[in-house]
DNA sequence: TCCAAACTGTGTCTGCCGGACGCAATTAAT
DNA sequence: ATTAATTGCGTCCGGCAGACACAGTTTGGA
């Protein structure tokens, strides 16, 4: 999977007949099928006849299937929103909430970003951003990545579930109440847990855990501001 | 996708040679192979050689490839180590850490749970574990589901960051460090961040993560156990 | 005891996929 | 005008999932 494309390394030729196409409406025309009709659709295949052109003159362009998705990918995220600065807890809300859109404007965004890939400049604008809303707080390096890549996962977790969208299928809750009305002696916590959160928002499962781990990033910051400056370190402080 | 099939719903016939094969057979065939080449790796024809049988065969047990990889995906999983019942966080922590580790050993799972699919009983018990897990916790139905979520998707992120595995190659930090050497300029925070944390445990990605989680879980519940017997809710308590 | 029903594994076929390769047409530099 | 570079295209290959008909095997009922 060549960087090159990705990072915009080619140099325009000078002989021979002018591209009719270009690397952006490829990444387009890919991503207006996977929006419409799901990853598996993108074939060179499809592609190609959404440009009026035959699959093979897309290798001219692409090395392969899976540097077009490599491009869709960097496309369809896009960049993230500017950072405000000034609170990083509200920063990481900001960036981890447009996170989630992004995947729900297209998810099949969830199963391009599955294994090790190649880092696109879209991603990394992304992870620069992310890390410079958490420059005043006091992480280490390696924990501000660490950071970035729990809220990250909590985003994509969120918008897997959220995936089925309208309809009730696909919801998680009448998965499993279908699934433990036949079964329900086996799973007495899943039941316990289903019916009391019978008609509940949805749309705040993300809220939920972002909430704990800021909260927890937080709990985190104050310990270790307590330890420099002493003084509140007993466990009545809740801070165990 | 039936369900009955990850469900046992299946009754043996009577009349008719005896099946050479059962589905715990294809399943192991298939984990097999996906472990030592990938899951793209995993076909028909692949699975049936593995078996001594030719593909279509298959087609007598499974209705089509997505049963058998929820067969796969079944049986990778497993099921979750016994709670212990006494420590909500002690247990969240091995279970999660469980989940880790079956992602670990056997990383093609991520990719097969992507987007909402049927649940099979060995999903739905590690489910259940961790909801039981939760039980004294004085969490909402719908904020235990969360919990779980969010726990999952820290070991899933985990998994896929430590994929590249001994190979530097694939190592996130090392992608990131070829990549940025050449456009530092755009990317001050990355860069310095990688510096920083050039040479630290990235084993610890996982635990950082799933520590802020808990801790975040641990400060809601004393935030609830504090306004029910109040005399805590002050700012100066860093509850915020 | 025999036969028909049920069930097995198999061979053949279709349509789709990603991609290798060579060819003719087009354009710019010489 | 010629040449070199580059384009889009047609053909071909191996592999994939799966539909379907067929022959062999086992059993229950007559």
């Amino acid at each position: 999977m060549s960087m090159e494309l990705l990072w915009g390394g080619r140099s325009q030729p000078s002989r021979g007949p002018r591209p009719t196409l270009d690397l952006t409406g490829l990444a387009d025309a890919g991503i207006a099928i996977a929006d419409a009709e799901g990853l598996a659709a993108v074939s060179m295949q499809r592609v190609a006849a959404a440009l009026g052109v035959t699959k093979m003159a897309l290798y001219r362009y692409v090395p392969g299937k899976a540097e077009l998705l490599a491009l869709m990918l960097e496309r369809a995220i896009g960049a993230p929103p500017e950072p405000d600065p000034g609170d990083w807890r509200a920063g990481l809300t900001q960036w981890a909430r447009a996170l989630l859109e992004a995947y729900l404007r297209h998810p099949w965004v969830l199963e391009v970003t599955v294994g090790p890939r190649p880092l696109g400049p879209a991603e990394l604008t992304w992870m620069e951003t992310g890390l410079r809303l958490l420059e005043g707080t006091g992480l280490r390096g390696a924990e501000r990545f660490d950071t970035l890549a729990t809220l990250a996962a909590q985003a994509r977790s969120a918008a897997d579930q959220l995936r089925g969208g309208a309809d009730p299928e696909g919801q998680l809750a009448t998965v499993i109440a279908t699934v433990v009305r036949d079964h329900a002696e086996r799973f007495p916590a899943v039941v316990a847990a289903v019916t009391e959160s019978a008609d509940d928002d949805r749309e705040q499962a993300f809220d939920f855990g972002l909430e704990r781990i800021l909260d927890g990033l937080q709990a985190l910051m104050h310990r270790r501001d307590a330890s420099a400056h002493p003084g509140c370190e007993q466990p009545g402080c809740a801070h165990y």
